[in-house]
DNA sequence: GTCTATACAATGATAGAC
DNA sequence: GTCTATCATTGTATAGAC
């Protein structure tokens, strides 16, 4: 059971309408205090209803946050999914490096929701992981082996490759303070990410190393 | 104040030792939970003491909290700093992400308490970010920015080539789970490690590009 | 100086009445 | 669909024994 919401087949526009606020408020909320740090009054202040009326649309916390999490797994998945064996190799990496990026742009707390869950050691997620995730990137290591055994691209080890890319794009949105630390407190712009892009797929594809 | 332990000069060896078992219990209770999530039951627990004996030591959790990050802020910063401008760009770079995927090896649960606090907005550590950290950088960058103008490394914009370093080396400690998930539970294996450490220095040095 | 027992106020999660 | 009551947990404080 979670939740009268749930269970029922048709819902209300009102109903559709709270149930989202309540669920960009748990993103906020989860993705910044964790699981355990999160409080339902948060959530509730932030999705601007009362604990007790947030409560009877998901009956415990848990189920709020099983709801927010499910909800951008799809998000989380897509782009990688995308990378297509019949195109270009090169071109194909480039634009997933690209949609990452941008993901870690426009959804930073998406991002962040997923590693505060990994953090905790994936209690919730690691199911999913193991099976959805795992075969995915089985698939798409085969994809990339391909590429490198017709000799289109570095040989490497493709899983360990697509490691170093969700890393370095993820970075973007889950360093987010230190970023701001470094750069300045106003430095996540449009031009930062574009710099940003670049040094990556230079350094992706051309390397540091100068001949010579 | 901060506990009569703090304030007092000379410290006993039972102190000394208990002190530490706090530490070590705090860094992975917070390292798991972040800040809010991770309770001092928890931590006295893991410490093998009952909670007004560890409030003997530390009087609030925040206290707890604040030493632990001060204990590893020094393990944190090492190694950049020893990145040499007399040395060979190409031999300081590789020795430097070496370094750091080692520290993500021994001590990952230091990785994810540093993470943990940069997801809540770096709220204790954002003084030192801005001020040590952020000198740092611009010190290393500049060394870095040197070895490209004399054409001993490819041009890219070195502050984000360091976020690159730190994000792909410290992806092995704070994505442990997902990794798990991706490649077998007991995945974090020596030979993994030489796997991966091959794999970020091939590509960040030769590159996914082929010529031909 | 070191540790235990106990208490208490605040907060949080949940259940059930209206 | 909304509000009140309840109960466990948590952070913190105090008194006193070893």
């Amino acid at each position: 059971m979670t939740g009268r919401a749930a269970r029922t087949k048709k819902r209300t526009r009102i109903q559709v309408g709270n149930e989202e606020r309540i669920l960009d408020a748990a993103l906020a909320v989860f993705s910044r205090y964790g699981y355990r740090g999160g409080t339902i009054d948060q959530i509730a202040a932030r999705a601007g209803m009362s604990k007790p009326n947030l409560l009877y649309y998901y009956r415990r916390k848990k189920d709020i946050y099983v709801a927010v999490l499910e909800r951008t797994l799809t998000m989380w998945l897509a782009p990688l999914e995308s990378l297509d064996a019949a195109g270009d190799p090169q071109e194909e990496v480039r634009r997933y490096v690209r949609r990452k990026l941008a993901l870690s742009r426009s959804h930073p707390e998406a991002s962040r929701l997923f590693l505060s869950e990994i953090l905790q050691g994936a209690p919730l997620l690691r199911p999913k992981l193991e099976q959805e995730l795992r075969a995915q990137v089985r698939r798409k290591a085969a994809v990339l082996q391909g590429w490198m055994d017709q000799g289109r691209l570095t040989p490497l080890d493709p899983v360990h490759l697509l490691f170093t890319i969700w890393a370095t794009t993820q970075h973007y949105a889950d360093f987010d303070s230190q970023i701001r630390a470094v750069l300045g407190r106003d430095a996540m712009t449009e031009t930062m990410f574009e710099t940003a892009e670049a040094t990556i797929l230079k350094l992706f594809f051309e390397g540091l190393g100068v001949e010579g």
